[in-house]
DNA sequence: GTACGAGTTCGAGCGCACTCTCAGTCAAGC
DNA sequence: GCTTGACTGAGAGTGCGCTCGAACTCGTAC
């Protein structure tokens, strides 16, 4: 496979493909006849895994880590499951973040919500938020 | 409030309160007899809910976009409670994410601890992943 | 009155992760 | 033999969100 079919398979740009190759991130891939990159298919299945760490935030840096230890072989399983360990619970605390603003953000839309129901009920159109004036209309930021 | 205190008690620092000002992302603040700004402790409020919009990925255009519509009072209520809307779509999308790549590390830590016992059982260490020997050792990314 | 510490503006610099341009190379098809 | 289009390496450029430094100004304590 050439970095062209592997760019639309991964869904990484032949450019990031090689940045990823240049930086360590990828295997030095093999090349052909002349001096162009050729790939055998596992490459995505690695592709794959580095999408998931860089969905999850992983810097490239702690790839590279992981990336290099990859390549020394089972000695390193302890170092790479312990570096997948602390960065799951990085990702466990994401989430309970994201999950903590979802809910502000509900009740913001409630609040908006709440205050255009009232808006159109009695007070038709407005301009500008009175610094003091109207204190029953919503406090929102 | 002068800066230093603002800074102290919303975690952003000095200079990056000035950078937000500068880029409108907090409103230009008031200043005392000197030319310092002198904040009113309301301003926590919209920094929190800037700092959630932040942690859940919204970018500074957006918040600026936001902030403006905020600036222009409740006429823009709609239209921010229709940026919130959208965005909320967003940080769930980024959730369900998340979780999806949670399974994957779960998964992957589990092989290796599986790998592990079987190693400290039975293969007390080794130096390098033999490309086709050793069929039975899991296939680690 | 002077030393200090906290503040001021302005603009440059940084770290990250790409992204793109350039000038050239190569293989295959006509 | 020539065109086409994908490829090459090197290195510059980009966008984001800060972060820092320099040179200066205040108000307050001593």
């Amino acid at each position: 496979m050439k970095i062209g079919e592997l760019a639309r398979r991964s869904g990484l740009s032949a450019h990031t493909i090689r940045y990823y190759e240049r930086i360590g991130l990828l295997p030095y891939a093999d090349r052909d006849g002349g001096r162009r990159r050729d790939y055998d298919a596992s490459i995505l299945d690695w592709i794959a895994f580095l999408g998931k760490l860089k969905a999850t935030g992983m810097p490239i840096r702690d790839m590279l880590l992981y990336a290099a230890w990859r390549q020394q072989g089972p000695v390193t399983n302890k170092d790479r499951r312990t570096l997948l360990e602390a960065h799951r619970e990085g990702v466990r605390a994401q989430i309970a973040d994201l999950s903590a603003c979802l809910t502000v953000l509900d009740s913001k839309i409630a609040t908006y919500r709440a205050a255009e129901e009232r808006t159109e009920d009695h007070e038709p159109d407005d301009r500008h938020e009175p610094a003091a004036a109207r204190p029953r209309s919503a406090r929102s930021h």
